[in-house]
DNA sequence: GCCCAGGGATCTT
DNA sequence: AAGATCCATGGG
């Protein structure tokens, strides 16, 4: 299908923002092969207000639009910033602009987020890919090619000692062991969570052996879509440091409830920005 | 609150 | 080739 879009959405933005980490370029011009619970969709932007999706209006409607949060238009999130007032984040957001804050599977992000402690973002990438392989389901895309669906809790729960030590998650490896048997039995119940406000969810997902701050803040943004969780990595923590004098001094206040939407902009912007590297004073 | 191990891939030198 | 670092956390 169709879709006609005028408001944020780069595809390439958001496969680099470091919230998604399974979308695939395909080799076609600006396409991305997105896969999501059993579902994959290509997508690929056609003009400025344009897109082609794999998908029909009926499973678009049913799935991608709120994958894609297209029920908020992001400009007029980006245009509370205020240049006088707070121009680190001002510059961030025109240069985010485009990155959405996308609606993902809440045991998916789970998982992606327990391993990706101390990983960067290419390590995440594959060790997440070499689980699904492991404990997933294939789904057939375009062309025959197989991708592997994101492993549910049973599954994970499932797999021998040996299967799932192939994955290499080294010290993170118990964590999702742990975590996959207490939500195959119930002892997760992550649909309760999306009931709840930022604070208990929070509360909630910290009580997961191996979910600390940092990870739940990414599950409440990402996988809960707590739009007002604001997770501190090195990234965050390093650029607030350099610019707002440290983490307590950001406005939290005046961007409530999207600062999980400017930790988005100032992420992409600490990160890319160039780094000092210590090689001359 | 502070400190440090734990594992492997990637980035830097 | 080797050392540092990486979207942290639990336990001492």
């Amino acid at each position: 299908m169709k879709l006609e879009w005028k408001d944020d959405l780069d595809l390439d933005m958001i496969a680099e923002s470091g919230q998604c980490f399974r979308w695939q370029k395909t080799g076609q011009e600006g396409e991305y092969r997105i896969p999501f619970r059993r579902e994959l969709l290509y997508i690929r932007r056609i003009d400025d207000t344009h897109f082609d999706l794999s998908c029909k209006e009926r499973q678009f409607e049913r799935t991608w639009r709120s994958y894609f949060d297209l029920g908020r238009c992001y400009r007029d999130i980006r245009s509370m910033v205020c240049e006088e007032e707070d121009p680190v984040l001002y510059r961030a957001q025109q240069l985010g602009a485009g990155i959405r804050v996308l609606g993902q599977d809440p045991w998916e992000m789970l998982i992606t987020f327990i391993i990706s402690q101390r990983k960067n973002i290419p390590a995440i990438r594959l060790a997440v890919e070499k689980l699904a392989r492991a404990a997933g389901d294939p789904l057939e895309g375009r062309n025959g090619e197989i991708v592997w669906s994101f492993p549910t809790a049973e599954q994970i729960a499932g797999m021998s000692e040996q299967a799932l030590a192939e994955v290499k998650l080294g010290y993170r490896e118990k964590y999702v062991r742990k975590a996959a048997e207490d939500a195959a039995a119930g002892r997760i119940c992550l649909e309760e969570m999306e009931q709840m406000d930022l604070e208990s969810c929070g509360k909630a997902l910290r009580e997961i052996y191996g979910v600390g701050r940092k990870v739940a803040d990414c599950v409440a943004l990402f996988g809960l879509h707590q739009l007002d969780a604001f997770p501190r990595d090195v990234w965050i923590n390093r650029g607030l440091a350099e610019d707002y004098g440290g983490e307590e001094n950001f406005p939290y206040d005046r961007y409530h409830p999207y600062n999980g939407i400017m930790q988005q902009y100032l992420f992409e912007y600490f990160r890319n920005r160039p780094r000092e590297t210590g090689s001359f004073h």
